[in-house]
DNA sequence: AAGACGGGGCT
DNA sequence: AGCCCAGTCTT
């Protein structure tokens, strides 16, 4: 036990000399801009740094500002993200823009505590931007830091586990030293991404191997544990393409399931509801060409569309039927403007939209 | 404590 | 096919 102390400043002085070595170059670290900081973490949650960069660039170039943000319509803010998914993040991000700028006076919160109310930010988030913007010295735990943290010290909690969580943040927050805390927090990452690697790691040519309790113990394979495996459920989806004339139905889709406030079809129930409408007459019906596999990483699913064109004639009666409905009748040539899930966009590219 | 929530890359 | 990724919110 009195030996913890040393070995933790050990271990904190290794990582950071690694990292002076070995940063990665990322366009976010070149600023102290809560707000730009705080749009980067948000996209990069659950998503790689290669997947999130080019959504980064996007955002930061169309809303520079937090006020920018919150004058955005939703739908834009929505469509800008179309591709990324967990679309709650989009949601919640202009949520709060819009309650920074209105509510707050556009003072962004500028410590843990206050950053950690904001919809979308937990106490990873609220740590790095309390530490990268603020200086604040409070450890993020990410997916690298559990590795990382679990490899060297020996912990065979399971990361997937609430318990874990306190403990591993109770763990790097003893190791976050108070001067140069962001440092360290980007350290730990860098480490994990480029060097602990979650396989085949260069143990080789690791400076920590010395005394790493995996390494010494090839445990590398073994740790981190986690237990739990999201378990995928099979669905199957029939949509209805309904064309008119140049429109198309669209349904936005609720809260509650999967693709939240993205547009996609009706599925094929609407079909009974547009037989007892005599005035829309079927001019031609397509059944499905093909059945689409799209794999989420919770569910597994098996999609058709079948597309029934309409009369042109039957333009208004399809209006009055889509108000009653809740449905969107989008021109094709703006089709481009919705928010879609990336599913959907699949099947426009099929058809040659 | 356990599920839900996307999409992509790598083995 | 399975795992993981700069996690968070809901139930």
């Amino acid at each position: 036990m009195s030996k913890k102390l040393p070995d933790n400043q050990a271990f904190s002085k290794l990582i950071i000399n690694w990292y002076r070595d070995n940063p990665r170059d990322l366009p976010w670290r070149d600023t102290q801009d809560p707000y730009i900081i705080w749009l980067s973490e948000i996209i990069l949650q659950q998503t790689r740094v290669a997947q999130g960069m080019p959504y980064f660039y996007k955002f930061s170039e169309a809303y520079p500002t937090v006020k920018d943000l919150a004058m955005a319509p939703e739908e834009e803010v929505l469509r800008l993200w179309q591709g990324l998914g967990y679309y709650s993040r989009a949601r919640n991000l202009h949520f709060c823009a819009k309650q920074i700028w209105f509510e707050l006076g556009g003072n962004f919160p500028d410590n843990y505590k206050d950053l950690l109310k904001l919809k979308g930010v937990g106490s990873y988030t609220a740590s790095a931007i309390s530490s990268f913007a603020f200086g604040e010295a409070k450890a993020v735990v990410d997916g690298n830091v559990f590795r990382v943290l679990s490899r060297f010290f020996g912990i065979q909690t399971d990361i997937a586990t609430g318990k874990a969580k306190k403990e591993f943040e109770a763990l790097a927050n003893s190791l976050i030293p108070k001067e140069n805390p962001g440092e360290f927090n980007q350290a730990m990452m860098d480490f994990g991404s480029r060097q602990c690697t979650p396989r085949n790691p260069d143990c080789e040519a690791c400076p920590l191997n010395g005394s790493c309790f995996a390494f010494k113990n090839d445990l590398i394979q073994v740790l981190p544990i986690k237990i739990k495996k999201t378990k995928v459920k099979e669905r199957k989806i029939h949509y209805l393409v309904l064309k008119c004339g140049e429109n198309w139905v669209w349904k936005k889709r609720s809260t509650g399931d999967i693709w939240a406030g993205l547009y996609d079809f009706p599925t094929e129930e609407i079909k009974s509801i547009l037989d007892k409408y005599a005035e829309l007459k079927t001019k031609e019906f397509i059944p499905p060409q093909k059945e689409y596999l799209h794999l989420l990483s919770h569910q597994r699913l098996k999609v058709q569309f079948s597309e029934i064109r309409l009369e042109s004639s039957a333009q208004d009666h399809l209006k009055k039927l889509c108000e009653e409905q809740e449905l969107a009748m989008v021109e094709e040539d703006k089709i481009d403007y919705l928010a879609k899930p990336k599913l959907i966009v699949n099947y426009l590219k099929d058809q040659g939209i």
